[in-house]
RNA sequence: AGCGGGAUGGGAUAGCCAGGAGAUUCCGCCGGGCUCAUAACCCGGAGAUCGGUAGUUCAAAUCUACCUCCCGCUACCA
């Protein structure tokens, strides 16, 4: 049972997207080479707030919202290869029944427990502000965060109830919590269970590692219900809706059980898989691994289902070294991916091998061609071409003579190889095995020569070309799951019958057909020009979507690319001065004083952070500066500094700001003065 | 600060979980070969004290501890 993390209808898919999906597909392919009954599921999740408030702001309802994100999808994923057996979505009715089922099921083990927490409420336009509905402060760590997580500050996951300050996301209107009833799933009770759970779970290591520390800290009861219209109602509960994480996983089962309904009990049993025995992976991209190695589990276990033998986290992408990013439209769009008309093969390959998949990826068209060029061109079809065009052109097909001990040897080696790759769960593993073993039948013909050969030992050319034709059928066996396309073309120049897709590894040993056709050469080379031209696209589309909203951010972005690429030189990347003018007047409101340091101390926890008192000649104050990368704390006082003595207050880390300390750039180099001015004179 | 990941010849990567001949592959560089092949392919060479320190061991890129530096978590981004 392999399957992928469902996509969250709401946004169009990239390349970034696809690893997982590429990923879960030539797992659940050489799976299937390797013999094993295997099922491949998943489908689109379509609850949540994002799409609720997401519809809200187009004026449409969410279900035909995602609906409409889901259908893309569907039909995106074939185009790349990523064949599922089955892909639904969580607003369907079989996934509607399962989660009801499994809720009652931890209802009636005792598992959930009603808690009457503080919920953030629109009081203007009554209404409850569940998650996304609502931003304000962090309660961690100050900053200004989401609902559901504190994303620009400490980046922890937020209950509902945590946030303090809280203003809707939808009216704007100042929020206040109500007492409101809501279902916690006690997962704190399964940390035993969860504990041995990662002890035994295969697959990545970083989805093994992660969880463990959230079980050392102890884990809290889970809130899965929601104060939302969109999503599945919680039994029983008129006004709350179960939380969009309880029903998503459970997709899983119900796009298996689909599966089983489509082809028939015989074929597939959803219910031996997920009730019994099956082997259940999972393909995740990493910032779901909490999910699958916590609450999933548990509920897997509370519900009397198969646990996950295997969760596999992908690392991210990076675009040219830089994060994806879809409201910057810096992104290669799986859409546009095929609109240039690149093989899907291609994308499959340099995902699937170019690193570890648990190591973050970098994509860049120029890395993408050279590898297209080196080893699918240069290596894989160029081996396959000449061995076939010189096979079809002197025996029109297969000679007569049996395949020598020594390429029997080192193909049973590349089907060793390919099934260790599946059995450490590396899709990289698996593309390399035959990529190696192209490499030796190029090695191969060229010590064998056997142009040479014909005419004078036809007999030893026979042996020789019948060797690289059964290397060339095993590549066709073995690369099936990274290339499924271009091997079932190059199983078709072989003159093989039925479809490659079909057939075991074991296929790679047994004997090629006797006649076959001129080839066609499986790839072709991207040059130059085509990579500038889309590199030129990618950047005008970016610059653009920086024009269009206002540049700062983007200016920003920029600079610190020139900064990595060019890390030597700190003098190259100085940010261009605003071009905003403030006016004299403005300027004048800034009341900045000539101070000296009493007294300074470092602030525990804090990397950067000093709490100085400073004297300003009419008092003293107490100034939080974030100084500490330059400067010995101990050698700070009776510096003479300048402060900003009308900037409003501010708290860090629990103390008190009364003022700012001027200081240049990333090493806090401090400003002073170079005569002897009195402290609290103030400065023009 | 926290969490996760990383640091391997000029660049990019593998190996590390299951320690054992000074280490993979791709690009680049130097020299040679071949001519069946998509100027593709093959062979040889230069080039790394595998981030630092200490330890475990007969033996460490691989294990342990500490340290330094980098990256993501500031776009629901897998």
């Amino acid at each position: 049972m392999v399957t992928c993390g469902l996509p969250y209808a709401n946004g169009d898919l990239h390349i970034g997207h696809l690893r997982t999906y590429v990923g879960g597909d030539v797992y659940s392919r050489a799976l299937e080479s390797l013999g094993q009954e295997t099922a491949f599921v998943c489908g689109s999740d379509m609850h949540g707030t994002p799409i609720a408030v997401q519809a809200i702001e187009e004026g449409i309802d969410p279900e035909a919202f995602a609906l409409e994100w889901h259908e893309q999808y569907e039909e995106t994923f074939p185009k790349f290869g990523v064949e599922f057996d089955n892909y639904g979505h969580t607003h369907e009715d079989a996934n509607r029944e399962l989660t009801y089922e499994i809720v009652e099921r931890l209802e009636s083990e005792g598992y959930v427990d009603e808690k009457k927490i503080k919920v953030a409420w629109d009081p203007v336009d009554e209404q409850p502000l569940p998650d996304r509905y609502v931003e304000g402060t962090c309660p961690y760590c100050g900053e200004h965060a989401r609902g559901d997580e504190c994303d620009e500050g400490c980046g922890r996951h937020l209950e509902p109830g945590e946030i303090e300050d809280p203003v809707s996301t939808i009216s704007g209107n100042p929020a206040e919590y109500r007492d409101r009833t809501h279902k916690f799933f006690k997962v704190s009770e399964l940390a035993d269970y969860l504990d041995g759970f990662l002890d035994r779970l295969e697959g990545t290591s970083n989805a093994r590692n992660q969880p463990r520390q959230w079980l050392e800290d102890g884990l809290q009861d889970w809130c899965i219900t929601r104060d939302l219209d969109w999503g599945f109602d919680y039994p029983g509960e008129e006004d709350l809706v179960l939380y969009v994480w309880v029903d998503a996983p459970i997709e899983y089962i119900a796009s298996t059980k689909q599966y089983t309904d489509r082809v028939g009990i015989d074929e597939y049993d959803w219910e031996e898989t997920w009730r019994d025995d099956g082997e259940i992976v999972h393909i995740i991209g990493r910032d779901i691994i909490q999910h699958h190695t916590i609450f999933w589990p548990a509920m897997l276990e509370v519900a009397d289902f198969q646990e996950p033998r295997a969760v596999m986290a992908s690392g991210f992408m990076t675009l040219d070294g830089a994060g994806f990013s879809t409201s910057r439209n810096r992104a290669v769009w799986a859409r546009e991916y095929l609109d240039e008309g690149f093989q899907p093969d291609l994308l499959r390959y340099y995902l699937a091998t170019n690193g570890g998949f648990q190591q973050d990826v970098d994509f860049s068209w120029e890395k993408f061609r050279d590898r297209v060029n080196n080893e699918l061109v240069g290596t894989v079809g160029n081996y396959l071409y000449r061995s076939l065009l010189f096979a079809h052109r002197n025996f029109e097909g297969t000679p007569e003579a049996e395949v020598s001990d020594e390429v029997e040897r080192r193909i049973e080696e590349a089907i060793d190889d390919f099934a260790a790759g599946v059995n450490d769960y590396s899709v990289r593993a698996v593309g390399t095995a035959t990529v190696e073993l192209a490499r030796f039948g190029n090695e191969y013909i060229q010590r064998e020569e056997p142009w040479n050969l014909v005419g004078e030992d036809d007999e030893a050319a026979a042996q020789v070309i019948c060797d690289c034709v059964q290397i060339a059928k095993a590549v066709a066996v073995l690369f099936e799951p990274i290339a499924p396309s271009a091997s079932e073309e190059l199983w078709e120049q072989l003159g093989e019958d039925g479809s490659v897709h079909d057939v075991t590894t074991d296929a790679a040993l047994a004997a090629p057909p006797r006649d076959f056709g001129a080839p066609e050469e499986l790839y072709e080379k991207i040059d130059e020009e085509r990579v500038e031209e889309l590199n030129e696209k990618l950047e005008s589309r970016v610059a653009e979507a920086a024009g269009a909203d206002g540049n700062d951010g983007e200016a920003a972005e920029t600079e610190s690319d020139e900064a990595e690429a060019d890390a030597g030189s700190a003098m190259s990347d100085i940010e261009p001065v605003a071009d905003d003018r403030i006016s004299f007047d403005e300027f004048r409101h800034l009341d900045l004083r000539v101070g000296e340091i009493l007294t300074a101390e470092p602030i525990e926890d804090s990397d950067k952070l000093v709490k100085l008192t400073v004297d300003i000649g009419v008092e003293e104050r107490q100034v939080v500066a974030g100084i500490k990368q330059l400067h010995a704390v101990d050698d700070l006082p009776g510096t003479t500094v300048v402060i900003v003595a009308n900037l409003e207050k501010a708290e860090l880390f629990g103390q008190e700001s009364n003022g700012m300390l001027l200081a240049a750039g990333e090493g806090a180099d401090l400003l002073t003065t170079h005569g002897d001015s009195p402290v609290g004179t103030k400065i023009r």
